[in-house]
DNA sequence: TCACACCTGATTGTGTGCAATCTAGGATCC
DNA sequence: GGATCCTAGATTGCACACAATCAGGTGTGA
């Protein structure tokens, strides 16, 4: 199942994991040339790609001046963790029924791993947390099993970039958030979809509080101090 | 503002035009050749609109297979109708504070026009709502000023599908409908958001009891009289 | 010295050709 | 008679070439 059937699909999953992974920087350029000789195709599976990444909101598209990452301002942010606010504490209730044992351990492997590699101390792999957490609510949106929802999410929450960067949190808030994992893989195993509900409110919360506050210190900073960085949003 | 730059966001737009206007029924293929011809392009800004379409939830894209207009169980419909409710009221109250004299004018004269050619009796014109009622609604989604919201609704909602077929509606539901569109333009004009919400609230139920009606209805038909339509997906 | 116009290099937008893949129809074998 | 294989036609996927557009730098004039 690794093995993709079109070079633009092969594209398009190695462009979004590159933007996840945060190989680019905000509002840097995507050079059509550069993106086919660094994965290997034509600019035509490229363009496709871009196309369907400007769709899924991680890259913004300008007619005759190209494809950027896609920058967040602090009232975007806010916005999008309200909606999350209001959709994933549902979808975390709707997951509750459908999960079954195997299920269960899954998200528990999951929190787990999550818990090992990303405590403080030696062997933190804060980057190494992005790939579970993704994993994780992703398995919850699939046991939802709610397609709408879950592509409102999609559409809005862009979700990659809200969880990409793991290392804006402070030591407290991400000791509570991988705690929230942990305990909302405990709700699920109790059958009790109102607790994960609840959990799944605060952990939003508590993600909402880091990245904005994270959002208004980088907008201030880039204010005082206009850094030469090699590529920059203009 | 009508002249568009470039020939793919003329395609995009006549393709949207072409699906929403049920010029195509759903499950039709839509062949890259057929449309370049139709639409006087090449083939490469069909090909770009229809994966951009292929985002917003129009159509649907297979490899090797080419594109097929998008088509909607009456689950699906029921999960759509389900996100509308807990997001349109919302929007629809966040509109109120934001909605100038003028904003209140567009909107009645939309919701007037709605009841003129919307109502039962010689003169009515079903598909001429469908315009109207999209920018009524877009108007509000714009009113709100919540992007995340709003690209979660357009995530989801398609709503173009959803609202493309008013011939679906019975005389009492449209009317109710209507009615509604006229009260929501109070509700703004009072600046009573929780007045506007309820309203939207009514709403959407209202047209979700006729989609979920007609999408069953039409699964029976489909089930017993399997009619040889001229376009019909396997 | 500043403002404006022009020009050039680079990048994107679009058209077209060829190879790969899929669908449909008929022939062959069991 | 039914199922399978094979072939032919059509369609999509991809690459490349040319045209259109944009950004930055340079030169000229006030």
């Amino acid at each position: 199942m690794t093995q993709l059937a079109t070079s633009t699909e092969r594209a398009v999953d190695a462009l979004r994991e590159l933007v996840l992974g945060g190989e680019f920087a905000a509002g840097a350029r995507l050079g059509e040339m550069e993106l086919a000789a660094r994965l290997g195709v034509s600019r035509t599976p490229v363009r496709e790609a871009l196309t369907r990444l400007a769709a899924e909101g991680l890259v913004e598209l300008s007619p005759n001046r190209g494809a950027r990452v896609r920058a967040w301002t602090a009232t975007e942010l806010e916005g999008i963790f309200d909606l999350r606010t209001s959709l994933e504490p549902r979808l975390a209730a709707l997951a509750v029924p459908n999960a079954g044992p195997e299920d269960v351990a899954t998200l528990a492997r999951l929190a787990d791993e999550m818990l090992r590699v990303g405590s403080p101390g030696p062997g933190q792999d804060l980057d190494g947390i992005v790939p579970l957490n993704r994993e994780f609510h992703g398995t919850l949106v699939a046991l939802a099993d709610h397609p709408a929802l879950a592509s409102a999410l999609a559409g809005a929450v862009h979700a990659p970039i809200v969880l990409r960067n793991f290392h804006t949190y402070d030591e407290a808030s991400l000791r509570r958030s991988l705690a929230h994992h942990v305990e909302i893989v405990d709700a699920v195993r109790a059958g009790d979809p109102e607790w994960a509900q609840a959990v799944m409110t605060a952990h939003i919360r508590n993600a909402r509080a880091v990245m904005v506050r994270a959002a208004k210190h980088q907008a201030t900073r880039q204010a005082s101090t206009r850094q030469a960085g090699e590529q920059e949003a203009p």
